[in-house]
DNA sequence: TTTACTGCAAATATTTTGCAATATC
DNA sequence: GATATTGCAAAATATTTGCAGTAAA
C-alpha cells in the first residue's frame, strides 16, 4: 500500500490509530488502516454507506460492516467525528486538529457549510470542565441560506411546500 | 384544555405556532397545540416515540404519526430543537430562547449534560454571517466523563504491562 | 492456538410513505 | 366542498446482531 508523499498527517493518525490499538488489545487490520488512509485522501462528510460504496469503487476489497465498526472507533480514538446534520444517515468526517471548524446548516434545503471563526474557537479552548474531559466539540449553527430566503420572500403563502433534502 | 396559571411562555409559544400555521396556511389542529403545551410542561430531550408514549400515558389521544409531523413543523417555526446525540433516535427539546444551554456528551457511556456558558454564548450571539440567516444553534462538547475516567484508569489492559503514566 | 475481526445475512430500530377517514377552513 | 391532517399499516432507511470463516497475536 504505497502511501503518497511525506503525509506526516497521515503518519500521525496512523500511529494514533496503532497506539490505540495496542492499548486496548485490539489487532492491527488493513481494513482500519485503509480507511484511516482514505479520509485523508478524500476530506468530506461521508455517511458509512458512501464510503463503502467509494471505497469499492477504487478497487478497494472491504465490507460495509468494516466500514462500519471502523468508523466508530476511529471515532473513539479521536480520529473521527461524527455528525448527526439531517434526516438520514451519521455523516463522518476525519477530525484534523489544525483545522477545526464549524458548520451552518440551512434548515429549509439542508445544505451544509462550514465556517470557522476565531473568537468562537478562542472562547471554546478556553472553556474549562468539572468533572469532565473534553476532546472533541460539534457546533451546528441553524437557520435559512440566502437562497431559501428569497425562496420565502417571494413564496407568499399559496401552496404547499413539501421542500426535500 | 385548560392551561395552567399565567404560562406566558406556553403562550408566547403558542402565538408563535399560530402566526406560523396562518402565514402558511396549515391548519390549527388540537394535536399540534398539545404537542407544543406538553413539551413546556415536560423540560427534557425526548425522542418522538417516547414523546408518543408520555402523552398517550397521560391520557391524550394523539397517534405517532403526528408527533413525528408536529416535531418536525415545531423545529421549523423554532419552537424546538432537533438533536441527534448518539446513535438512536433524533432528540427533541423545547426551544427556551432566555435559557441557552450547551451539551457535553460522554462518548464511552453516552450520557448527556447540560451546560452554559456566558462568555461562549456571548461570542455566538455576536458572530454574524453573510448570506444566512441563524435561528438557532447546537453546541455539542465530547469527550470522557469523570466516571468513565475512572473506569478506564482502572481498566489497564491486562496482558502487557504498560500501567506506568 | 486463541480469539478478534471480517463479511454476509437476518434482525432491529427509526423514519417515511400511501391511503382512507376525518376535521379544518 | 376542498383539502390538510390524522392515524394506521406497510415500505424504506439505517444500524446492529449472530455466526462461520479468516487472520492477527
Amino acid at each position: 500500500m504505497p502511501i503518497a508523499k511525506s503525509d506526516s498527517e497521515l503518519q500521525h493518525a496512523l500511529s494514533t490509530l496503532n497506539a490505540y490499538i495496542d492499548s486496548h488489545n485490539l489487532r492491527h487490520t488493513a481494513e482500519r488502516e485503509e480507511i484511516v488512509a482514505f479520509l485523508h485522501t478524500h476530506p468530506g462528510h461521508f455517511d458509512a454507506d458512501e464510503l463503502f460504496a467509494m471505497m469499492k469503487d477504487e478497487g478497494l476489497s472491504i465490507s460495509r460492516m468494516s466500514v462500519y465498526n471502523t468508523l466508530e472507533l476511529l471515532v473513539k480514538c479521536q480520529l473521527a467525528v461524527r455528525h448527526h446534520f439531517g434526516g438520514g444517515a451519521a455523516k463522518y468526517e476525519k477530525q484534523s486538529p489544525s483545522g477545526q471548524h464549524f458548520h451552518r446548516i440551512c434548515t429549509q434545503c439542508g445544505a451544509v457549510k462550514e465556517f470557522t471563526d476565531k473568537k468562537l474557537l478562542r472562547a471554546l479552548m478556553k472553556k474549562e470542565f468539572t468533572a469532565f474531559t473534553p476532546s472533541a466539540f460539534s457546533f451546528y449553527v441553524y437557520g435559512t441560506c440566502k437562497n431559501c430566503m428569497k425562496k420565502q420572500q417571494n413564496n407568499q403563502p399559496t401552496k404547499t411546500n413539501k421542500d426535500k433534502s
